[in-house]
DNA sequence: TGGGTCGCCGGAAACGTTACCATTGCGCGA
DNA sequence: TCGCGCAATGGTAACGTTTCCGGCGACCCA
């Protein structure tokens, strides 16, 4: 099994329809003058030997993969993989590939992966960095002579486009609906703020709160439920209260609604709770969580379109370079509301 | 921007190096045989002008392109994408990168993507059939000359290993499971049915009522949630209703799930429930839920394993061919036992 | 009827790399 | 001192395509 038998290569398709391979080339890629009856000859000795054309070779010749890569933190992540479906799907579309390399936000592991789409020759890609400031990225996007736009991260220094979310105003909006809804005692619960998402969100807490007046509370070390737990404790044990809380991160607001569930603390009755990025449950569970939805599906979706109007475009007129560098994508997110913040009952 | 300003060669590195091009070609490669002194003025060369070896012309040359490929229905489901995400880690560690393909579980697409990969002259590939039947499929993959792992859902015909977790049995211990609770009513909700897993977890159920001298009572039609909504209605208003519900699919469960909540139908007391697949909140959702769990990451390893082994091993004493191709991998599965099945109430 | 154009086709170079073989020194045993 | 083997290196032929270019009929129009 699993036979080295050799590919059929063009020439013995030649030999065998007995024409030049200059002729087989023709008919595959669909090339005009050539007569019905030859193309028909060709065509029946390619099915005979089952040939595929090779990749490689055509790659060699023509300098174009029809292969762009995803470059992001981990492909498990619902997020990630969403957006991953429909990119894989765009780019089918459109007769290509889609390479996936995982980063698990490591800068070494980003740079190796970047070099590796160099070196497979991607026609681009699209990528998630870890580091938005970082300058060894930076420098190694603007070497790299093919279309890049960033996803759901931004790249300083306008090196390429980028399809972002609005964290801050999401999360901002969000904080504000709870303090329309009368909590004073907004306490914040970030995950990784090394992230560029989660610190934009942070900010857009902080400037809702500081435009309402009331005192901001972060806390940043919530990786795990049990250091999330103990947070929480903490937090309702102080002589002014926390009355609400805004998780940053899908996995916190789990977390936080866990421990908040088995303390035995009535939702949205004694704290209220709402969590950025909706999930599966967040509707069905009791009480249903308030959430900050993204615009997951929409997001992937330019950022496809916009790296395929640029690999496209490279052919033709070429708009001028700043116009297409600083290309930044804002996307808008919308408040669900639900029940934990207090907005309305769930039936039952 | 994004200039197209041709990459460098080995030959011009040759050049710049003053050696020849098969020196330059030896110490990317790491070959013996090159003095430490050459050796550096090579790679301060190839430093210099940031050169990266031409993948394609490697694959020309060598017939390795040390990629593989990955064939599913879709990479959103948070099954098969946890699967990608260690496939494509282990991928890594062995210098393999990984191309994703989705099916949506079309035949067609299915044959598409097996081509595309055959064009791209992968090494290798993991697949996760739409029919494990189709003859079809069955000579493309016997065509196909290079390793093959089926995951998931296996191939007819001993025509590649394959990675399964044990759906049957699976669903015959949940079953029994809520037999011995001492319920007798037990409704069976599928989704698509044609789908060789659901089949087998269809088959489990059956097989368990039977042997407890209970009629099965299997509802195949039930793919989206206004469905299931009329099929648990009719199902409670029947004389002798149901009291247990085994849902074979997750959408399917939390659907379920939904509907009785909705209904106000107590569970575990008037009608149990047990999911197949655990999802995030199952445990977390009030009452929680009973599921069975697949051994996700397993499966994903486990073909990652398989295939690399096959990889690796064409090259050394390749072991006889049934014996390679009948390899059946059946993995384990273990029910969880939560609130919904009356197992032990939720806490608080 | 002759020259120019056009449609169809094939030969061969080129793409960037690897692998085979040839070529050089050089140390060493006879 | 003379080969002989070995380490270090370079030349060059492939790998399978595409593409440029050139050949060869046939057709059209003067």
């Amino acid at each position: 099994m699993t036979k080295q038998k050799k590919h059929p290569t063009l020439k013995e398709v030649a030999k065998r329809a007995g024409v030049g391979t200059t002729t087989v080339s023709r008919v595959i890629n669909a090339v005009e003058h050539v007569e019905p009856w030859t193309k028909a000859r060709v065509e029946r000795a390619i099915k005979e030997l089952g040939y595929l054309p090779n990749h490689a070779a055509r790659v060699l010749k023509g300098h174009k993969t029809r292969t762009i890569g995803l470059v992001v933190p981990s492909i498990a992540d619902p997020f990630f993989s969403s957006c991953a479906e429909v990119l894989q799907g765009i780019a089918r579309q459109h007769g290509f590939l889609l390479i996936v390399l995982t980063t698990h936000n490591e800068s070494a592991m980003e740079r190796e992966a970047v070099n590796t789409l160099i070196q497979h020759r991607v026609d681009g890609f699209v990528i998630s960095p870890a580091d938005a400031e970082s300058d060894e990225l930076r420098s190694l996007l603007t070497r790299v002579m093919v279309p890049v736009v960033a996803l759901d991260r931004p790249v300083a220094g306008a090196v390429a486009p980028s399809v972002v979310a609005d964290n801050f105003v999401g999360a901002e909006h969000a904080t504000h609906h709870l303090i329309a809804h009368g909590y004073k005692r907004i306490a914040c619960l970030t995950g990784e703020i090394e992230l560029y998402t989660i610190r934009e969100r942070a900010r857009g807490y902080q400037a809702a709160m500081a435009a309402a007046g009331l005192k901001a509370m972060r806390n940043t070390s919530i990786y795990d439920c049990t250091a999330c737990e103990s947070a929480i404790e903490k937090m309702l044990k102080e002589p002014d209260p926390v009355d609400a809380i805004f998780t940053l991160k899908n996995s916190v607001t789990v977390d936080a609604f866990e421990v908040l569930q088995r303390m035995g603390v009535p939702i949205p009755e004694k704290v209220a709770l709402i969590g950025y990025d909706d999930f599966q449950l967040a509707g069905t569970v009791r009480p249903s969580i308030t959430v900050v939805q993204q615009p997951i599906e929409e997001l992937g979706k330019t950022a496809a379109e916009l790296l395929f109007r640029h690999l496209k475009g490279s052919s033709a007129v070429a708009m001028p370079a700043e116009a297409k560098a600083r290309q930044q994508v804002l996307l808008k997110t919308s408040l669900i509301p639900r029940a934990s913040c207090g907005c309305r009952p769930d039936p039952s």
